[in-house]
DNA sequence: ACATCAAATGTAATCGATTACAACTAGAGC
DNA sequence: GCTCTAGTTGTAATCGATTACATTTGATGT
């Protein structure tokens, strides 16, 4: 392999004349550049990204701590987050920290190791309460996830409007006993929970809240808990598509028809929600966006690094399907 | 930040007694060892990974170049190889080549220039037809697709194998009309197209093939043609998840019911499969079985530059559900 | 008491770039 | 002709570890 001193002897220059030239700098002529040009294509050059690591300082690595890339939000995240960083010339590690604060302190950790440029994170409840960015020697962005008072750069959606939208358009089409199944382990789950409570509460209507682990099965669980006991909610909510999924899973399970029986609504626009039965309705959210708008503002933090905290909050969108069309005037009660 | 050489004269010895100490090495006294690790505790010291790759010559990194994070299958894969990586002290550098072979050179050009351990690979159509691992300067497995000839180590799933039992099932079930819908970008989509085309000479029935770049939409428009034109088939398959979706889509808008008026079968077990209609029947991949067989490889062949090019082929599980009930005695024609 | 040897430790070269600083060149101004 | 400046170019220090090799230490055998 060759290296910038055989690359400096073929062009018969210096390696600084050699590192100036790759690295674009002005104060070199023309002639040199053409040559040292011409001898690192002959030699098929390419620098040593460890040794030029080492000197400069920078790595031009960003890491993604995520919870779990099986969930399809943060897929799509990652995704725009690898499209920008890429074109940016940064390279991505990507981690999962599975909702597990000792994972996350591990990743955290080997991200220091990595003397990364920055990091994206999606924290967990724990580590988020006590946030602040200050504390870590390398820019962080948080995506999803974030609280009144956290002191961190951050994009994340509107959360509490949005579930208050949500569960506002259910008591418009009729619906009075809504029952919520929300992500107990994260800072949206709660907060997408009190949106619902607000809006319930407006409407003088009785909470029905249950704060599961974010799995499939826990929400699959819940919903058949809920819909075989005496006073079956008329809706149910799920505060992210994990939890949405297992109410469909359950709802199928229970042979109930929707929205005629039960209807359903939840977040997370994910290819499958318009299949299932009357489709069902739903916040989407601007993942790819919310995943560029991430990395813009490490980037720009990596360039600024004392700038003010700065936070990006989306909308999300509701998007009303069958699944909770209006409600009949009033269930036979026995028929 | 403290440096090795802090270390050194904190605990009274040589940097190269911390540096045996930290690579547990063997050659120290215990009471050395001692010391320097309570003088790399005091100071929280953090070996400098660039100057250790730099020296070293070795990255512990590895490379995922996977045609796109977001198909669930690669999703799946992904990981897998992150969590086998990291419980082997390895990062991960994730990329999504599109299918696009540029991008795919670009990236294995990358690789290349991070010195990478390895890379994990599932590579486009034109770039398998020739691949020889020995080509790149690091070890390389290939996941999800190879071809005969192909001189790489690979895990791929017994394609045709799992297309002609499927195809196979849904003769039994009485369906002669059988039409595939089949991603024409991957090997992988072409061996199972060779499956279904085994199965329905066998049974002197007629091939309907159509060959479609991997994306939903192209499989719901070609569901749309098949099905609005004369002669529609009785029963689609697709040859993987997204084209599967695709054909669910198109289906719904017909409004068909399923299976009386259309089966429908694929491959890919995902969540959602079965909560549309009937349930759809499909091979599931072990797709965290292919993940971890290939870093599997990957590791040994590390390990053994030069051992044997080896390949894991595993088995599809065909998982029969309502979208390929029997199919009824004969259509009742027109009424 | 001395040669021998293994274990423990230290010294300094090395990995391959970047970059501060010095040195050189040529043209402008006086 | 001489100084000054601006533009190029080169030399060598530096980043922070690993590791080949040299040296010291102490125990063992005779």
């Amino acid at each position: 392999m060759a290296r910038i001193i055989d690359v400096a002897k073929h062009a018969g220059v210096s390696v600084a004349s050699v590192s100036r030239v790759l690295a674009g700098l002005p104060g070199v002529s023309e002639e040199t550049r053409a040559r040292v040009q011409a001898a690192a294509k002959a030699l098929d050059y390419r620098p040593d990204l460890a040794a030029r690591r080492l000197r400069s300082r920078r790595t031009d690595t960003i890491g993604l701590i995520v919870s779990d890339i099986r969930n399809p939000f943060f897929t799509e995240v990652s995704r725009a987050v690898e499209d920008m960083a890429y074109e940016h010339g940064q390279r991505v590690i990507l981690c999962n920290a599975d909702e597990d604060p000792e994972k996350e302190a591990f990743y955290l950790e080997l991200m220091r190791n990595e003397n990364v440029s920055g990091v994206i994170l999606s924290p967990t409840l724990p580590l988020l309460s006590h946030f602040k960015a200050a504390d870590y020697g390398f820019p962080i962005v948080l995506v999803d996830r974030c609280e009144r008072g956290t002191e961190a750069d951050a994009v994340v959606l509107d959360n509490l409007d949005a579930a208050y939208r949500l569960t506002e358009h259910l008591i418009e089409r009729g619906y009075r006993k809504i029952a919520c199944l929300y992500g107990a382990a994260s800072a949206t789950g709660q907060q997408r929970y009190e949106g619902y409570s607000q809006a319930m509460m407006r409407a003088n209507l009785t909470l029905q809240g249950r704060a599961l682990r974010p799995a499939v099965a826990e929400a699959r669980g819940a919903t058949l808990e809920l819909l075989g006991g005496r006073q079956p909610p008329e809706a149910l909510i799920a505060s992210n598509g994990l939890l949405l999924l297992g109410i469909a899973e359950g709802v199928r399970e229970l042979g109930l028809i929707c929205p005629a029986q039960i209807a359903v609504a939840g977040f997370d626009d994910l290819p499958w929600v318009r299949l299932v039965d009357p489709g069902l309705t739903v916040v989407a959210q601007p993942t790819y966006d919310i995943g560029r708008a991430a990395i813009e503002l490490l980037l720009q933090r990596i360039a600024q690094p004392s700038q003010a905290v700065r936070r990006v909050v989306l909308r999300g969108d509701l998007i009303v399907r069958g699944s909770t069309a209006a409600r009949a005037a009033t269930a036979p009660a026995g028929a």
